[in-house]
DNA sequence: AAAATAGACAACCGCCCTTTT
DNA sequence: AAAAAGGGCGGTTGTCTATTT
């Protein structure tokens, strides 16, 4: 037996919001506030809406600190690199997001951005470059979980990374080989982040914390274990070769201290054995 | 011009988790 | 401690509009 309905659907009314509905709900709210319950609300506001209903239409619709109209390249870049990272967690993402709802980002992942990318990346023009650097992001919680081998899918022909139980990836840097100089990886921890960028020689540089959250301490900032990275957001800048680029990672994911495991994602790799963790 | 199809996004459903009783 | 209720979330569907046939 299934829980019972939240309200009785025969005297309720469904489908598109009228005007007069959405003034009903927002005069209510505005006077009175949710009042900590949702079910209650539709009999008081005089709506014959289900208590859901009205939820969903307030926060993804109505409240007044929304935004609408297009995503900018900034929230194209950070929604794809939290995607890559944490899979379809749209409320962890809209969270990141100011004035975005999770289903606002999740239509438009699914209707626009999802197809840009996959755009981006089967054509691989060298002059076209919407997505041509990582976003740094802040890890959202101190429970963050990384998504496992069996929670991903692989796109077209493209491999996906292997990970072990616990979401961690393990790297065979034999398999990811810098073609050129706009490969890109992005490591993330679940208390500290890095990233990395390559400059025109092809060496890496930029290996830098992105201010991640740092979960032990519920504070900003980053461990300062590794000397390679940036406390409180300013950066200390280190070339690296890609020998030594490999080596950093190895020794970062050899460490048994979860704080010291980094997760490795790729992206934008322009070759033939382009992998898309997805 | 009308019908069919595709695109966009609002809205719903059902499940899960947390809080309350 | 257990059951019920409420809230939150992600997947999916429904509806309206734009574009193509």
């Amino acid at each position: 037996m299934g829980r019972a309905p939240c309200c009785d659907k025969s005297k309720v009314k469904k489908g598109p919001w009228s005007p007069q509905e959405d003034t009903k709900l927002k005069d209510y709210i505005h006077k009175n506030g949710t009042g900590g319950n949702w079910i209650a609300l539709p009999h008081k506001a005089g709506l014959k809406r289900c208590g859901k209903s009205c939820r969903l239409r307030w926060l993804n619709y109505l409240r007044p600190d929304i935004k609408h109209g297009e995503f900018s390249d900034h929230e194209d870049r950070l929604i794809y690199t939290l995607f890559s990272s944490i899979g379809s967690r749209w409320s962890v993402i809209a969270a990141q997001l100011p004035g975005r709802t999770d289903n606002d980002i999740k239509n438009y992942w699914n209707t626009k951005l999802k197809k840009k990318i996959m755009n981006f990346i089967s054509t691989n023009h060298q002059t076209e470059k919407p997505l041509h650097h990582l976003e740094s992001v802040n890890c959202p919680s101190s429970n963050y979980s990384y998504p496992t081998s069996s929670s991903v899918t692989a796109v077209d022909n493209h491999p996906v990374l292997p990970s072990d139980d616990h979401g961690y990836i393990n790297v065979d840097m034999e398999t990811y080989r810098v073609k050129d100089n706009s490969t890109l990886f992005m490591l993330e921890g679940d208390a500290q982040a890095a990233d990395c960028s390559s400059n025109s020689d092809g060496r890496w540089h930029h290996v830098y914390g992105s201010g991640a959250f740092d979960a032990h301490n519920n504070m900003g900032g980053l461990k300062t274990s590794n000397s390679y990275m940036g406390i409180d957001g300013n950066y200390s800048t280190m070339e690296f070769s890609l020998e030594e680029f490999k080596k950093l990672i190895s020794t970062n994911l050899c460490s048994s201290n979860t704080n010291n495991n980094l997760n490795v994602f790729v992206d934008e790799l322009k070759a033939e054995e382009n992998i898309m963790y997805y």
